[in-house]
Parts: C-alpha cells; sequence; structure tokens
RNA sequence: GGAGAGAUGGCUGAGCGGUUGAAAGCACCGGUCUUGAAAACCGGCGUGGGGGCAACUCCAUCCUGGGUUCGAAUCCCAGUCUCUCCGCCA
C-alpha cells in the first residue's frame, strides 16, 4: 500500500517508478480523489467544530441548529466516504515500487541470471521426468486424485511420502538449528483482513480457494502461502526493536487456484492446487531489508547445497516480480527431464509494503514509530524438490537414490525401488 | 452447544451522560544529583487524519457497527473476540 501523502508530494517520481511495473495506472484519477476527499474532510470537520462548541456552550436555544448540522455532516460524510473508498481501492491495487537494483523489464524474459552452483549430472540413458519414474514406482498417482479430488492433484504413497515427509523435517530443522529461524505451525485458514495485509486481497481473488461459511458476512481463505499467516502475526502491533528481527518458519500446505495456468504444466507434480512448502518470514527495520534478503536467500540455497542439486540464481525484473515484492531473487533448480531449470524458491523483500498494510510498525532508534520492513521466501517448496531429487538422482533401472543428508530422516533406506 | 464475566493508551488499571484524550502505576525519553550506576526528585511521553513554510491548530479515536441525546468511554441494540464454568468431541 502506498503513502497517499507521499504520492502527492511528488506525482512525477511516484509515476516514474510506477512505470517500471508495467501497470496500466490512472494518476489523473488518484489525485482527484484525494483533491475531493480532503475538500470533503474540511468541510465535515468545520461543520463539526460547530456543532461541538454549540454542545459546549450549553446554549439550548442553539440546539436546533445543531439537529440540522447534524444531518448536514451526515450527508458531507457520506460523499467524504465514497471518494476515500474509490481511492483506498485504487491505492490497494497498485504494486509495491521495485528497488532500484531491479532490472527493468516486462516479463521473466528481463530476468538476469546471478550465479550458477552445483553440477550437473551426466545420464548414460534417458532420464525420466518424475510423473514416469514416480507412476512406475506407484508411489505417484494422479488419476487417483483426479477420481477423488479433481485436477491438479495428486496422491503421494509409500517411499515419495516418506521423502516428501523427510524433506520437511530436514529443511525445517535446517531453518531452525542453523539459521535461526523460529518454528510456527500456523492455522491454515485466514480472515479477508489477513489475506489484505501481504497483498492477496483485492487484487488477486480469483487465485484464493475461498471457504463457504453459512449464515456471516465473514470471508476466510485457505492460505496460498503461509507467507501469509506468518507475516500477518505482527499486523496492527507496534514491536519493541529489541525482538527484531524476526525470523519464523513454517511447514504448510498451500493451495492455490492456478487460475490463468490453464495448460501450463499440467503434467506431474510442478503446479498443484495443492503443495507443501516450507516458508521463512522475516521482520526487520526498514534499513535491513535487503542485508536481509541475501541472508534469506543464503538460507535457501544452502538447502540445495546440502542435497548437492545443481541450481541458479536469479533477479526477477521489474514487471516479473510478485505485487508486494521490491526485489526477488528466485532460485531454479535443475530439472534433468526437462534440461532446463525450474522455480522451487523464491525470496523477496517487500520493504514497508505490507507493513503499511498491515499496520505493523515498532520503535526505531530516535523512538519514531515507523512501519516494519517485511521479508518471505520459500525455504523450499517441497513438492519441487522432491521432483528435483527424483529426476536428479534416479537411476537406469527407475529407482531413486537418497540424498545423504536425508538418509537420517528415512530410516536409512539409501534407495527408493518399486516393491 | 449452554451459563456467566469482560474488552480503556507500550503494559497494568481508574472512570460509568457535560473541558475526560482520558486518573494512577509501570515502562520509556530528557534533566538535577553522583567519580559512574542505582535510588530520589523535576519534566516529557498514545494513534490516525485535515489545514499551515512554521509556531501551531482542528477533527476522529476508550473492541467493531448501528441507535438515543444539544452532548456518549459512560445509556440502548447487534456483532466480534477473550476469560471462567458446564456439555460434547479429535
Amino acid at each position: 500500500m502506498h503513502n497517499i501523502k507521499e504520492i502527492r508530494n511528488d506525482i512525477e517520481s511516484f509515476t516514474k517508478s510506477i512505470k517500471k511495473r508495467y501497470i496500466d495506472l490512472d494518476i489523473e484519477e488518484i489525485i482527484l480523489l484525494d483533491e475531493n476527499n480532503r475538500k470533503f474532510i474540511q468541510k465535515k470537520e468545520s461543520l463539526e467544530k460547530e456543532k461541538k462548541d454549540i454542545s459546549k456552550s450549553k446554549n439550548k436555544s442553539l440546539f436546533e441548529k445543531s439537529k440540522k448540522i447534524s444531518i448536514e455532516i451526515e450527508k458531507i460524510s457520506k460523499l467524504q466516504l465514497l471518494a476515500k473508498i474509490k481511492l483506498d481501492n485504487i491505492l490497494s491495487s497498485i504494486p509495491n515500487i521495485p528497488h532500484n537494483d531491479v532490472p527493468i523489464g516486462k516479463d521473466e524474459n528481463s530476468n538476469v541470471e546471478i550465479s550458477k552452483s552445483g553440477e550437473i549430472a551426466e545420464f548414460n540413458f534417458n532420464p525420466k521426468s518424475h510423473y514416469k519414474l514416480g507412476e512406475d514406482l506407484d508411489m505417484l498417482d494422479f488419476d487417483l486424485a483426479t477420481k477423488t479430488t479433481g485436477s491438479r492433484f495428486v496422491f503421494v504413497k509409500d517411499k515419495l511420502a516418506l521423502l516428501e515427509r523427510a524433506l520437511s523435517n530436514f529443511m525445517l530443522d535446517t531453518h531452525i538449528i542453523n539459521n535461526g529461524y523460529k518454528e510456527v505451525s500456523p492455522p491454515l485458514i485466514a480472515t479477508a483482513d489477513t489475506m489484505f495485509g501481504t497483498g492477496q486481497l483485492p487484487k488477486f481473488e480469483n487465485d484464493q480457494f475461498e471457504l463457504k461459511l453459512e449464515d456471516s458476512p465473514e470471508r476466510k481463505f485457505l492460505i496460498p502461502t503461509a507467507e501469509v499467516i506468518l507475516t500477518n502475526t505482527v499486523k496492527n502491533q507496534i514491536i519493541e526493536r529489541k525482538n527484531l528481527p524476526m525470523r519464523l518458519v513454517a511447514s504448510t500446505p498451500c493451495f492455490r487456484k492456478e487460475a490463468g495456468s490453464y495448460g501450463k504444466d499440467t503434467k506431474g507434480m510442478i503446479r498443484q492446487h495443492q503443495f507443501y512448502k516450507v516458508e521463512m518470514v522475516s521482520i526487520v527495520e526498514q534499513d535491513q531489508c535487503l542485508n536481509e534478503l541475501e541472508r534469506m536467500t543464503d538460507c535457501a540455497t544452502k538447502i540445495l547445497d546440502l542435497l548437492k542439486l545443481p541450481y541458479r540464481k536469479i533477479i526477477l525484473c521489474s514487471g516479473d516480480m510478485g505485487f508486494s515484492a521490491e526485489k526477488t531473487f528466485d532460485i531454479e533448480v535443475w530439472l534433468p527431464s526437462e534440461s532446463k531449470y525450474r522455480e522451487i524458491s523464491s525470496c523477496s523483500s517487500c520493504s514497508s509494503f505490507q507493513a503499511r498494510r498491515m499496520k505493523a510498525r515498532y520503535k526505531n532508534e530516535n523512538r519514531e514509530t515507523v512501519f516494519v520492513g517485511t521479508l518471505n521466501g520459500s525455504g523450499l517448496a517441497i513438492g519441487r524438490t522432491l521432483i528435483a531429487i527424483m529426476e536428479n538422482y534416479q537411476q537406469s533401472d527407475g529407482s531413486i537414490i537418497v540424498p545423504d543428508i536425508l538418509r537420517s530422516y528415512m530410516n536409512n533406506i539409501e534407495k527408493i525401488n518399486k516393491n
């Protein structure tokens, strides 16, 4: 959420910055609504003052007049509220402004590779896709999921289910023990207000699974990522500086409609309506955002290092970043069956963009109350890590070697074989 | 699900129709004292918004939304949440 005061004070630089996002924005309308809103506020407040003075005077002869003023106030309030709602609707649908470090570009073609890591394995046979491997092992069942639930779901069974569980524990342990994150097991359902805080609402309502609630005007949603619920733990709060940075990690299912991606990645587990993800969230002092982003991204890549999976790190360009982000690193893991890198983690700094929406603040060193900085990153997406392990560790006979680091989490089995 | 109690500033907590934006304490900040610290004493200290270059000023805000009244933290109605007790249940 942007500060209308800042926009008003420097319309030109705001317009220039937001252009980097390649969105349509009617700045004239914003300015007009803002002016109207303030005009009505002034009118309303001068009437309120008048009314207050009458009431203070306790002069009975003026009481009748006061009643009339009340009616007038009500009329103007309605107009003011209308302008304010319209203005807020527009403001709350404008994405965050990209940081200066961020390359300018319209879509993923302008993303920039920063580094590559790990050895890409040579296969002396044709590497299979994860879904072929999984189906042959009888440990991934997409048809069964279609029968019970619908498309874009999967049954993970047997040793692959164990692998999935092991990954969750391994990642959590690493972030808790080595990276200073505090484990949280959060609710998987969030209120509309919470969804607004991190930027899922109002603009991305179509991507969310909403629960059907009887007899209640309240709206509730399945979380699309633990970022939503973890970041909002500080909403409507003034945090003590000594408690910053706050680092939280959770392993949760995530639910996404994937609207607008029909026909994309329909085969296999790449794009599902439900998947597990280990999510890191940091709440920091504003000026620490970029340092924390580097740190968080390292926490994510460390997992891939330990799993010995090849990956690359890229920085997203201005047009490809998520709504709330000012700067984002994506980590992409190598998938032999596709001979390309696929996203497995996304780490973003949201500056104070979400904090403003959530009203999450802290007292800085000058004892001023200011908005915190928020960051989130996957560490990592479990489903996609499962895929990457299957494909990169596959053998010619269709079995899958268990990475060393995971064996203690998997009853010390070394290989996943067909039963 | 049933029955009660409650929701006030960063925290604790008074107020229960008319300078109450709100006592008091704690915390915090500044100062005096002290070699330094503590203690003691003095002063300051909520949030959001509007106007103004500024000094400053105005409005809102005592869970949320309605209502009564010239006037509401205080009265009425609805809702949300929290706590206690009972019931049911993983």
